[in-house]
DNA sequence: GTGAAAGCGCTAACAC
DNA sequence: GTGTTAGCGCTTTCAC
């Protein structure tokens, strides 16, 4: 066992008999140190267990390698997807990142923020924005930390924001125009919070569907849902199953909701897809449980696409304008069993 | 807007006209320092958006308010759930936690140790340990950082070191038990892979079962399986569907593993429960889906007392040898239809 | 190729 | 109650 004491590089240069600034250039693979000095230095830095104190190094360049992502709830098995494509690029980039679950708790964020400021983090990723801005993410601008807006996307950009996400709009009218395709033209559909951009481009595509593709429009079939939760897509069901005109098929905007729905459907004896359809969106892993076909939201690809940007952001030239700085990836439609 | 400048506790001194060591006793909320200056300096501070630079507190204070934790998947659903337990406690006591995605590769968790130290991590959550110690937490002692095994534990636990869990001994016993009052003794079971200590655990209360309660025993109902995921579960079930002798119940050491027999048993027209009933360990969350009867394993709680022992580790003097350092809590029986 | 020393932003011991 | 200053562990400029 080594020792349990704590070296710097002091200890090392004084070892090693060596200048710490000899020393520090051996740590930094900096190729101005002699390749016999190098071997000694690195013999007794390994000897003694030392390891360079990121800390230090940290407050003496102003860079931590470390990056935070503000996400509403971890619980939600949307965001494990995405949270492990950040992490696989920025594991490969070598950033260390800080999970903040704020809870859908604007204050919670808001700390959060502030917290994630004084640990010095290089850039952050936001998965919490509403479309109203809600909460003023200047600070960040103010402390230079560039940020990447995550799946969920505000009204209006700036000029040196980004943003990654999936085309939300495309992914509902991608199962419409399936489900038109095959003649189902009587339609529920489940909207989820219009406060996010996800939800309202989701709700958007509906819309347009029904002004103009054939969709049959009728009051008693939409819902607009302020969560997205399995419990709105089981009280949707619950009230639409009372009404006495049944659709062929109920759309939910969220896999969570599509799990409501089936819970309501099944208890109440109704067989899917024989006595009606039902078509998710997220593509969540346990959708095939119940054979739900879905669209697939490209979560984890989103992760990694945001890490690239923001990470590229980094390394960049700050004052440089953004172009280009919105990246919108295609979904792409599951089948399974349910329609 | 307030100016993107970066200002130091100097800048609020000179503003101020108080010295640094003042504003400082003012930031840190000392209470050496007069009302009125207090006063004045706080609303410097807020002028200039002036914000503390934790990496040069944490250098000063060798404390940087910030946990990591090692985790095999995050897309198993089972650690969200844990890690918004750790959360919600390190956020109430002003901690930061660096999630660490290990993907079962022990290189890279090895490095994620390395790293941790490196960022100086006050402290460690391990839920990657495997029975059999093939990953040296030694480093850990030697920087003298405090860590929690949480979930899985190793064989021995060294007398520095703690461990946070749940009995899986109890919660399968819990779940035979069940079957056995409701005559039910001819289960098969899924067992997980025995390098961890949960399934270990789970397997010898199904070998005492076997021994000591009526149980059944058939080589063809034992699954040994490497994996615990769904094809694992949906592999086992086809494989046993082969066999003449069909037992009663399935009995999956994980949720994971019954949502696989789930599928397999649907597609081969089995109903659950008539035709054979299914008994999950986990209670997933999407358990509720198929109706599966699971044992609830307080992942959350269980994130939340390593937190609690954890930072308690910190805030004690680090030589005080532990007592008491294993926290095991009761799982429970959780019926729906499946059993 | 190597070393001395300043300084990153903060805290805290000590002086006044 | 307030100010001066050394020093946390490192990087980097500048001499030699």
């Amino acid at each position: 066992m080594k020792s349990t004491e704590k070296f710097t590089i002091k200890d090392v240069a004084k070892k090693s008999g060596y200048s710490v600034a000899t020393v520090s250039a051996v740590i930094n693979d900096l190729p101005i140190v002699s390749e016999k000095s190098k071997k000694k230095i690195l013999k007794v830095i390994d000897e003694m267990g030392y390891r360079p104190n990121n800390i230090a190094r940290s407050l003496k360049n102003s860079k931590t390698s470390t990056l935070g992502i503000l996400v509403r709830d971890i619980t939600n098995p949307f965001y494990p997807a995405l949270i492990s494509g950040i992490e696989e690029v920025a594991w490969g980039k070598n950033y260390e990142v800080f999970l903040c679950n704020t809870e859908n708790d604007i204050e919670k964020e808001k700390k959060y923020i502030d917290n994630l400021i004084s640990k010095q983090v290089d850039g952050i990723f936001i998965t919490t924005a509403s479309t109203k801005r809600n909460i003023d993410y200047n600070v960040l601008n103010e402390s230079n930390i560039p940020y990447v807006f995550v799946n969920r996307k505000p009204d209006l950009l700036f000029e040196n924001e980004s943003y990654v996400g999936v085309d939300n709009y495309a992914a509902v009218e991608k199962g419409i125009r399936y489900l038109i395709n095959k003649k189902i033209n009587k339609i529920a559909f489940y909207a989820g919070p219009q406060e996010f951009s996800t939800f309202q481009q989701r709700y958007n595509a509906y819309k347009i569907a029904v002004k103009e593709e054939s969709l049959i429009f009728k009051e008693e079939w939409l819902f607009m849902n302020e969560e997205f939760d399995e419990n709105a897509g089981y009280q949707s069901t619950l009230k639409l199953l009372e009404s006495n005109s049944l659709p062929e098929c109920i759309f939910c905007s969220s896999d969570l909701m599509a799990f409501g729905a089936f819970k309501a459907l099944t208890e109440k004896g109704l067989k899917i897809p024989d006595d009606i359809y039902l078509m998710g969106t997220d593509n969540n892993r346990f959708g095939e449980l119940i054979g739900l076909s879905s669209i697939d939201m490209k979560n984890k690809e989103i992760g990694r696409q945001a890490a690239e940007i923001l990470i590229e952001l980094l390394n960049s030239n700050t004052d440089k304008v953004q172009k280009d700085n919105e990246i919108i990836l295609q979904p792409e439609l599951i089948l399974r069993n349910s329609c």
